[in-house]
RNA sequence: GGGCGGUUAGCUCAGCGGUAGAGCACUACGUUGACAUCGUAGUGGCCACUGGUUCGAUCCCAGUACCGCCCA
């Protein structure tokens, strides 16, 4: 059955993509040799209930070139596959299935219930991904497809594994090594989800905000003399003032204030650092400070301190020791819990003259005045401002307005309030805006495990590319920050890590030393409640049994019979205070020291997503187990990922890698841009630009597509996807089929069998296209040994369509009609064999669907060996041969055009003076010349009068035409052509008779040189005679 | 504000010491042997600007302007 006209995408591909999967092309270690070298790569695992997205389809092809690339060549690979549970987004993704289905929320479900559905929503979603990079023609090996959170408890039938008992492992190490700690920090907090987020999290977006200015008053009535001065010095305000001004653009944090702050060089608070003021809306004091922080050209130069809302507060609270007064609960409404605002206050007026505190106390106190308890955040913004404004404590404007009836005057104070523009914190999945706020988390010491990655990239061991890439990771390490790792979710790795109340109790004696506890002794014990506030012990390891082993080492410093009771698990903290209570009445009753029960706590957080993709490499091939995966394919040979995930994952991985396995995960990462729509706009929905991959390769092929992105893929380049772009890359595919249709019409594939070697040439043309496909593979190879996937294609591009099918198809066609017709049709097989097999990294469904149509075939051709010939198929004398008859079929077409001789025409061809070479190329060539030329005799002798002329090197032409061309056109033509080479030759001549260029330059350069001034001079002569010729007939 | 990068044909991008290339678009013309998802020929560039280094700068250095991206 002869072959289509073009080829069908849809339908091969399909039908493709089945026989790879079926025949488990991809699988580890396929088509490698005995004992070659391992080539792996780790996806980036995309998120398990995400859709493929342009930056996917860039990445993996890539991805996929390179391992088809190795595997060709007989590497022994692994590309892991896999998807990532990413914690937030999957907790959304689910949340939001069950609200369009009416299901109950995941509060009245409960955590256990709740984990199901999300394991039934990724079991779901995990196909869409996965059969999105096999329509990419991805060949990963499918059946070691991992992912984040296997193996977790409630984990369904078939999503076992060990990628959690990795994690949990990992956690406990490092949490034994003192690599991890947990404490109060001021985090990124979403008030949506409801959890703490990484800063990397956080999409800082400047919005329309504004800017108060609130007066603060100073204490016992003081006052003091304000003086504001130009940058001369000049006095340009000189006033008594009882207040210090401070602008704000988030009023409701005031309620929390610990201090102002002014800069110790501000010359206009000099003399009121240290004193008092009233915090307005609230009956506490607050200092005035002199601290750095403060830009003292900024505003007024005086800033409120809010040391648990905001970052820099934060800083500033703490190098002063002051107060943090946590305002809001995790929904970032203001705080209604704790005790009424008057003894919370009384309570903070204590601390600040100096009682004893710490900081779970403070955290306690609710220093919200109980009008603002309850309300939203940005109710209580206004009501604040409003309550201030009432108090005249704004600094204000006046306002004139004549009353339209009465023509009176009416002078009102309005709030002075700046429009600005102000930078928020948005949450990058919730887009509400992040609220700073002080909690209890869960902390990588990044500072301890940052050297060894650092080290890594210094040294070389790990590469990054573009080398810009380097720079940025190196900025970031440099100046990194610890990791908070805990997730307020459900949906993740629970952290392991159990809490128990501290019973400690250094002044309790046993009385009656009868080793039994009464009821008084019980009391004593327990002290006021004493307990009930203590900071709860913890201890971490993988599981409850060993976790209650070191619970029980600490209860063995109790009296008896405490030292004894059962260890309990419990949900929280309040059921453990509780059963305890209950377990010690119920001894108290009974005296039966079996009935006391310990009860202990699990810490309810989870870990942050990036934690566990960090072990991605090592975790994917079965740490801790020594698997043969894990010493073959690790340290895994190259990454390929988005440069923005540097931070998030690149560096946390390099550090996760080599603080629990003393290795770097990878020697190359190859780092690339996103991937932006043809204008170079982030592709974005509510910009409507986004392109959808697969609709792309519905519409061009996946083949098209890929090649785009490899064509795209130039190291730091801008990705802009244009879909005429990928039109033309589909109309190559269209190329090659074509010259493989053609060969298939003059009989080429008939008994063909796949060669290794090309056959033994002696046609020219044959010789030369040979060499030319040598020189094909050597500059992919090259391309792509350097992750040049921009050069490769071009030069496939370039030979595929600019060398096979644009000459030597056409070569070929003269030569199919002579002697040399078997050898000719051999070295078309051979040479389109190659371009299938060099091709194929980029274009796997075509290739292989025409490597499965043309010939007898050992293997597919996803397993068919990379060429390994090189210069020797390179024969000189024919490309210098074919360079001669290339330019002269372009000079004479070029020629004929620009004197519009009918294409139609045939013309005759008189050679006035030809080298030697170009004699036998002028020989050997006659029928490519005539045919591709349209020329019908080709004669020597003199340049007839009224021809057309034609030089190129080392031939003098001309066409005979007279009568039929137009001698001034003519004339013009020739012209114009010498006019372009004296540009040339002067330019050449100037360089030349610079006595400083011939000095300095290097002699290549100048023999150079010189040779293409005897060049140009010699067309030039050529063309001059022609025109002298010309001017003879008129 | 800090860091990184960019500015080359109408568009999208290569090139990065020896006076510029590709694809697309555009113009004209379409020949017996595959391909109109095509062929042939052609148009199109003070390589952002200003200095410097050099025999020579699109390329190296410094500065300016504008544009991105990341981080505050």
């Amino acid at each position: 059955m002869p072959m289509e006209k073009t080829f069908s995408p849809a339908e091969a591909e399909a039908r493709i993509s089945a026989l790879w999967i079926d025949q488990k092309v991809g699988r580890v270690g396929a088509n490698a040799k005995p004992g070659a070298e391992a080539f792996s790569i780790m996806i980036p695992p995309p998120n398990v209930t995400g859709s493929l997205h342009m930056g996917h389809a860039f990445n993996n092809t890539l991805q996929d070139i390179l391992i088809r690339w190795h595997r060709m060549q007989g590497h022994d690979t692994l590309w892991q596959v896999g998807t990532d549970h990413a914690g937030i987004a999957t907790q959304m993704v689910t949340e939001r299935d069950m609200a369009e289905h009416q299901e109950p929320n995941r509060r009245t479900m409960g955590r256990e219930k709740f984990l199901a559905r999300v394991w039934q929503q990724k079991v779901k979603s995990r196909g869409t991904i996965i059969g999105q990079l096999q329509r990419l023609g991805a060949s990963c090996d499918w059946d070691r497809e991992a992912f984040t959170m296997s193996g977790a408890p409630g984990a369904p039938a078939g999503e076992d594994g060990n990628f959690h008992d990795a994690v949990i492992k990992v956690f406990v190490d490092m949490y034994n090594k003192g690599l991890i700690y947990r404490g109060k920090r001021l985090v990124n907090w979403d008030p949506h989800f409801e959890t703490a987020i990484s800063d990397l999290e956080v999409e800082n977006i400047e919005v329309a905000g504004h800017m108060w200015h609130f007066k603060y008053i100073l204490a016992d009535k003081q006052s003091y003399e304000y003086i504001e001065k130009d940058a001369e010095g000049h006095v340009t305000l000189r006033e008594m003032r009882n207040y210090i001004s401070i602008a704000t653009t988030r009023p409701e944090t005031m309620l929390g204030d610990g201090a102002v702050a002014v800069h110790p060089s501000d010359a206009r608070y000099q003399s009121i650092i240290g004193k008092m003021v009233h915090l307005p809306l609230c009956d506490r004091l607050i200092p005035i400070i002199a601290d750095e922080y403060p830009d003292p050209t900024f505003g007024s130069g005086a800033v409120k301190i809010t040391g648990a809302h905001d970052f820099n507060d934060y800083q500033v609270a703490k190098r002063n020791t002051l107060p943090m007064y946590r305002l809001m609960d995790t929904r970032a409404t203001m705080r209604a819990d704790g005790a009424p605002y008057a003894d919370a206050v009384k309570r903070a007026r204590e601390i600040a003259a100096g009682s004893p505190t710490d900081e779970n106390e403070v955290d306690a106190l609710n220093l919200v005045p109980e009008k603002y308890r309850g309300l939203d955040r940005f109710e209580a913004r206004k009501q604040v401002v409003a309550d201030i404004n009432a108090l005249g404590l704004c600094v204000s404007t006046l306002h004139s307005e004549i009353d339209p009836e009465t023509g009176s005057e009416h002078l009102t104070r309005e709030p002075f309030v700046e429009a600005k523009k102000i930078m928020q914190p948005f949450g990058d999945r919730s887009k509400v805006v992040i609220e700073p706020m002080l909690t209890d988390q869960w902390f990588v010491d990044t500072a301890k495990i940052v050297g060894p990655a650092l080290d890594a990239v210094r040294s070389g061991a790990t590469k990054i590319i573009p080398e810009s890439g380097e720079k940025t990771y190196f900025h970031w390490l440099e100046n990194i920050e610890p990791w908070c790792i805990s997730r307020q979710l459900w949906w993740g790795h629970q952290i392991p890590v159990w809490y128990g109340l501290n019973l400690d109790a250094p002044d309790f004696a046993d009385d009656e030393g009868d080793d039994a506890l009464d009821e008084v002794e019980i009391l004593n014990f327990l002290g006021d409640g004493g307990h009930v506030d203590r900071e709860a012990r913890h201890h971490c390891a993988a599981e409850f049994a060993t976790v209650s082993e070191r619970f029980r080492d600490d209860l063995a410093a109790l009296p008896h019979p405490l030292n004894n009771a059962r260890i309990v698990e419990v949900a929280d903290r309040h059921a453990a205070a509780t059963l305890l209570a209950q377990s010690l009445a119920d001894y108290n009753l009974s005296q039966d020291p079996t009935h006391l029960a310990y009860p202990i706590w699990r810490d309810p957080d989870v870990l942050d997503t990036w934690f566990s993709s960090g072990l991605w490499p090592i975790g994917t091939l079965g740490w801790p187990e020594q698997t043969p995966e894990l010493q073959k394919y690790f340290p895994t040979s190259t990454l390929i990922t988005g440069a923005d995930i540097i931070f998030f994952w690149v560096a946390r991985m390099m550090m996760m890698q080599l603080a629990v396995v003393d290795e770097v995960p990878f020697k190359t990462v190859y780092l690339h841009g996103l991937v932006r729509d043809a204008k170079g706009k982030k592709m974005s929905k509510s910009l409507g630009n986004v392109i959808d991959p697969l609709e792309i390769i519905d519409e061009f092929g996946a083949d098209a597509l890929r090649f785009s992105n490899a064509a795209m893929a130039s190291l730091g380049g801008v990705l802009k996807l244009d879909t005429a772009r990928i039109a033309g890359y589909r109309n190559f595919g269209t190329k090659l089929w074509n010259a493989c249709r053609f060969a298939e019409m003059n009989g080429v594939w008939e008994g063909h069998k796949t060669q290794a070697q090309p056959p033994k040439a002696t046609a020219t043309a044959n010789q030369w296209i040979i060499g030319e496909t040598a020189k094909a593979l050597s500059e992919v190879n090259a391309a792509l040994k350097d992750y040049r996937f921009d050069n490769a294609a071009d030069a496939l591009y370039k030979f595929v369509w600019g060398k096979v099918c644009d000459w030597y198809v056409e070569f070929a066609k003269p030569l199919f009609d002579g002697p040399d017709a078997p050898e000719t049709r051999a070295t078309m097989a051979w040479v389109l064999d190659q371009s299938m097999i060099l091709l194929h990294p980029m274009m796997p469904f075509i290739t292989e669907d025409l490597w499965g149509t043309t010939g007898t075939r050992a293997k597919l051709l996803v397993h068919t060996d990379w060429p390994t010939y090189g210069a020797e198929l390179i024969n000189t004398e024919a490309a210098t041969e074919m360079g001669f008859v290339t330019s002269l079929i372009e000079e004479i077409r070029s020629a004929r055009a620009q004197v519009h001789v009918p294409v139609g025409l045939k013309c005759d061809l008189v050679a006035t003076d030809l080298s030697p070479a170009a004699r036998t190329a002028w020989t050997r060539n006659e029928a490519l010349i005539k045919r591709l030329a349209r020329i019908d005799t080709l004669t020597e002798g003199p340049a007839p009068k009224g021809s057309i002329a034609v030089a190129v090197e080392g031939a003098s032409l001309s066409i005979p035409l007279a009568g039929l061309i137009d001698i001034a056109e003519e004339k013009a033509r020739l012209t114009k052509t010498m006019d372009k080479l004296a540009k040339e030759i002067g330019g050449l001549k100037g360089r030349l008779n610079n006595p400083n260029f011939a000095a300095s330059a290097p002699e290549e350069v100048v023999d150079e040189a010189k040779a293409n001034l005897a060049l140009r001079e010699d067309e030039a002569a050529k063309l001059q005679a022609a025109l002298k010729r010309l001017a003879e007939i008129g």
